[in-house]
This record gives structure tokens, C-alpha cells and sequence, in this order.
DNA sequence: AAACTTACTTACTAGTTAGTAAGTTTAAAA
DNA sequence: TTTTAAACTTACTAACTAGTAAGTAAGTTT
């Protein structure tokens, strides 16, 4: 047997680990809920490091988001998912928010910024309406396709459904962090229902 | 013509003025982004007042939650909205959160309380699973009616429903915030398109 | 008139925040 | 071998945070 080694799992640089504890903090307890003080102790490192890496939490925010527009797309082009059809397609969205139950119940990029968005630096702001945009405009083609080719059901535009459904499912994760799993599971459900024909 | 005068509209006491500020901000730029200082330079008082009426920000965070609370309960209860058709139930619930769009795009208090649910303090995550709770009741009766009188349609069960749309609205309003009232009003369009029978 | 209450202000503490400047260690490049 | 650059630490600042304690002025009750 041969040693796997592509892509090589290399243990992430401080600079790494700093956005994954970042990404994960945000994504749990919101923006404003950590500083380079709480980054710096469970790295084990000073916060002054932080600075050296990002220097102002706005540098880091941004990346946040920057890296997560980039595994979108990353994502969106891979060919195990460009390559299905749209059922398929949808339940691979749906796994990607089912995953995030798994990981403390975290919140999508988008339910976790949305509310501190007035008091998010531009950058922030911008990166993160592109990241909307995208993934809307992603899942609008898929239903259009879905629907034409007899696979999936629903009324109105593509565009609008699109824009509800990935609405909802930002909602469904917030609901799941204020009561518990089953909401999100009962909503995810009715989505099922009324979309796959 | 004779002066109006039941309710009286008192100005209101300090107390009352800490609230609504506090209430305006929270559904403007979250919980976190507004401090003791900037209630009390905006009121023309100084902190140790806002600390005098409400001794901890738990204290006022839990207010806040509290007084939405009852406010939801005396809505339910009003009879210009008990005695309404389910229809019209459904469009006075759209006008609630259509209100909110005009208030600066407010987000509703599910949608601002969210994110950093875990941040909050325990009385504040108990009155607010209280509310989603009763509105998430409220609606499921009223699509039950719905359904049953042929007014509203859809499938699956009312409470599903009930959770799907209340979860999109405040979703909605979320997008709202990000980018501008048009995806607010595709969204709500969509539900009407859907659900209206 | 005296006692008490309400609604504050003044003055303070202790802790946290983001951010900076200067120095240190380590390893690679010239 | 010297130089250079990366990745830090140490030590600090200025501003802000929630919260407290003591005092005060005005009105209410007894």
C-alpha cells in the first residue's frame, strides 16, 4: 500500500491557524464576541503575534471572509459537484448547512455577520455581498435547470426561489442555535417536501 | 373636535427613553455593538444613570426581550388581529416585518439576537426561545385555519410550515440589511406566490 | 418640619480592547 | 561568514468597558 500524500495534510502555519480559530469563534459566538487576547492564549502564542499576521482585526475579518468566497467557488467548480445533476446538486448544499450542525452548531458566514453588518469595516462588507451574490446566483441555475429538465418543482422565478431558499436555510441554522437540532431538521424537511417533485 | 387623549402619549421617562434606544440599536447594529457610554452621551445623561435604572446590560438586554415578548402577546391578542381571516393574519404578520424595512432595515429580534446567542446572558436566551416560541405557535394555528378553510395552501404540517416561514422572514430582513429591500421583496413575493391559494 | 424616596451626578476602580515600537531568535540567502 | 528576513516576544499606550460608591437635589409622605 502506498502512502497517500496528495494533497499533503501539512500542519497548518501559526498564520492558519489563527483564521481557522477566528473563522471557528465567528462562526459560534459572532464578531464581536472575540478579541486577540482570547486568539493569543489558546494558541499559545502572544497577541502581538496576531498583529504581525493581521494587523487590525479588520485585516483578519476580511480574510475570513475572502477565504470562504474562495471555498465557495472552489467548491461550486469541483467536479464531483459541477458535474451532478440539480437534485443532487441541492442535497450537496443542504449537506454543506447539515455539516455545520455537526461543528458546535455553528451558523452559516452569512447569519453570523448579517446583524454586525453596519458595524462590519467595508472590505468586510463587500466581500461578503459577493459571497451572497455568488451562492445565489449558483443555486438560481441549478433550479432553472432542475425545472426545465423535470427534477425539480417550484413556482415563480428561479432567481426569487433562490434567494428564499438559501434565506431559509441561513434562518434554519439560527433557529437550530437558539432552540436545537430539530427545527432545522423540520425546515430542511419541508424544503424537501416542496421542492423535489 | 375633541383633544385625543386615551391612551395619553406621556413623553416619556428616562427609563422608557433607555429602552427604546437600547431596543433601536440592538436591531440596528447587534448587542455588542452598543455601550453604557453611547446610550448615555445620546440621552444626555451620564452612564451611572442607564445603570440606575438598569443595573447590568444583562439586566437591559433581558428588558429589551422581555418587553418584545409581551408586546408580541398584546398583538396576538388585539382584536383587529385575532379576528382577522387567516389571510389577513398572514398579511398583518408580512406588514410587521415589512415595518421594519422603514426603520432604518431594522432586522427583527430573532434575526439580531441570533448570531451571538451564546454571548447572551440566560435570562435573555429564555425569554427569546419564548418568543420564537409563541409566534412560531401563533403562525401554525393560523396556517392550520388557513388550510382548512381553503384560503392558504401548502403542503406538510402547519407547525413545519409555520417554522419555514417565520425562519425566511427573518432571514428576509437579514438580506435586507447586506444588500438592499429588493431581495426583501422578492422573498416575501415568493411566499405570497406560494402560499396564497 | 422631619424622614424618606426617586432620580440622578461625580468620581472612581479594575479589567479589557486594539494597536505600536523596539528588541530577540532562528533560519535561509549571499 | 556575514547579512537579511521571517516570526515572533516584551513592554507599552490610550481608549473604552461595565460596574460601584458616595453624594445631592427635588419631591413625597408622615
Amino acid at each position: 500500500m502506498i502512502t497517500q500524500s496528495l494533497p499533503t495534510a501539512l500542519p497548518p502555519d501559526t498564520r492558519t491557524r489563527i483564521l481557522d480559530l477566528a473563522e471557528g469563534l465567528l462562526l459560534e459566538r459572532g464578531f464581536n464576541a472575540f478579541s486577540y487576547q482570547h486568539l493569543a492564549k489558546e494558541l499559545g502564542v502572544k497577541p502581538a503575534a496576531i498583529h504581525y499576521h493581521y494587523p487590525s482585526k479588520d485585516d483578519l475579518g476580511t480574510a475570513i471572509v475572502a477565504r470562504q468566497l474562495r471555498r465557495l467557488r472552489k467548491w461550486r467548480d469541483l467536479p464531483r459537484v459541477a458535474d451532478l445533476l440539480p437534485v443532487a446538486q441541492f442535497e450537496a448544499l443542504l449537506a454543506v448547512y447539515d455539516t455545520h450542525l455537526g461543528h458546535e452548531r455553528r451558523v452559516c458566514l452569512f447569519g453570523a455577520l448579517a446583524a454586525d453588518f453596519r458595524t462590519l469595516p467595508a472590505p468586510m462588507q463587500a466581500e461578503l455581498r459577493t459571497f451572497n451574490r455568488e451562492l445565489t446566483e449558483w443555486l438560481a441555475q441549478v433550479l432553472a435547470v432542475g425545472r426545465a429538465t423535470g427534477t425539480l418543482r417550484f413556482v415563480g422565478s428561479p432567481a426569487a426561489k433562490a434567494a428564499q431558499v438559501l434565506t431559509t436555510l441561513t434562518g434554519a441554522l439560527q433557529v437550530a442555535r437558539v432552540h436545537d437540532e430539530t427545527p432545522f431538521q423540520v425546515i430542511v424537511g419541508q424544503l424537501r417536501l416542496e421542492l423535489l417533485a
